[in-house]
DNA sequence: TGTTTTATTGAACAGCGTTCAATACATTTG
DNA sequence: CAAATGTATTGAACGCTGTTCAATAAAACA
């Protein structure tokens, strides 16, 4: 049955194409500016088609959240032949902020879009609980080695990941026009080596 | 001239009625999903007088986010008369916390709505920046005693805020799912404790 | 009283996410 | 090949959104 086939490689063609031209509006515009008929115009279709492959504007955003997160996975991947758990900790955590940095939309929507992501079932959930997992691992690896010895390795890994996603929501939301005359790369970056400096007394 | 005196408060009356409607559908529905025709019929107008009154929903956005930092302004006050600056500033974190947790919609309000808050003119950037001199001024007085000696005051103070927002923001957000077994309430505390226990040592 | 100012309404506009009958096309069946 | 079936796409429609505006009511002034 080489048809069936076909029209399933088709179909997963389509959905693709939507995808594709779901993130370039998205990229442009903001997830919460782009409209089905954005992303319908975008590759040519009308937007009701849009409800043939997907179920709604969410399946969408899990898509995309699923794609922000491989993304940054990645970047996260190329530290892991730094031996040191306590240097790839800091590098990390730099990675991290640069990211959010270079992929302000994709970095809303996948840590600050209002949206549910309950369903415990979906990959998207999948996968943000196996980065958290990395990070618990790596925080015990420094544990291992001396480091944060008195603290609750999970407590510590979400202080962690809240001090820099701190850092990256208020720039990602604008709220950084408050610290007067200091730009936004000099205020993440001499931020982040301040929790630097103070996990190195840990 | 006591008639235009009558007038212009009924006019402050008017914009207060408004207001009124507006804080109690958006704390019961959140920002995002509070529209303009909602806050009408909460006060029994018709939706088109608010425009006589309020510029656009921009302009009741900003009020209500003047207020959320009143009110958390109001409730960091409380400890002014704690005489040791570092103690001062671990309750002022605590307090921090908890009045995201008491206030989520407040909270997504002042630092999680995508909105312009650009106009440095605006009364709501004034606030804003208050509480962070207030901040800064904070945490210069527990350099002044001997603490955090070696960091900048500005990018220290813009690390404890990130961190503490941090924390506030994946729970408003609700990305504390990924931490299996544990409540939103056993994460901030004691995330934060983390983060009060690494200050200790600086 | 008549005129001008001020406040309120309700309809309208363009856009949103979503649904659905109609339609065109591809494939399978008779 | 023709008819029937299934699958993909369209475009109109529904009820919502923020916002504008002519018409209107009410009040203040002359």
């Amino acid at each position: 049955m080489g048809i069936t086939e076909r029209k399933q490689r088709e179909k997963q063609e389509m959905r693709q194409r939507i995808l594709n031209g779901a993130r370039k509006v998205f990229l442009q515009n903001g997830y919460e500016q782009t409209s089905m008929r954005n992303i319908a115009s975008e590759i040519s279709y009308s937007a009701g088609v849009i409800y043939f492959h997907f179920k709604d504007k969410g399946e969408i955003f899990q898509e995309l959240h699923k794609e922000g997160f491989n993304l940054l996975l990645k970047q996260l991947h190329v530290l892991d032949s730094v031996v040191d758990p306590f240097e790839r900790l800091k590098a990390a955590g730099r990675t991290f902020i640069q990211f959010a940095q270079e992929n302000k939309d994709y970095y809303n929507l996948m840590f600050l879009v209002e949206e549910p992501l309950k369903n415990s079932e979906g990959s998207g959930f999948q996968i943000a609980q196996s980065a958290i997992n990395h990070l618990h691992n790596l925080i015990k690896e420094c544990q291992d080695k001396g480091r944060f010895k008195d603290m609750d390795t999970d407590y510590f890994s979400f202080m962690f990941l809240s001090a820099i996603h701190g850092i990256c929501a208020l720039f990602c939301k604008d709220r950084t026009v408050a610290f007067a005359n200091r730009t936004n790369e000099e205020l993440m970056e001499n931020g982040y080596a301040c929790l630097v400096n103070l996990l190195e007394k840990g």
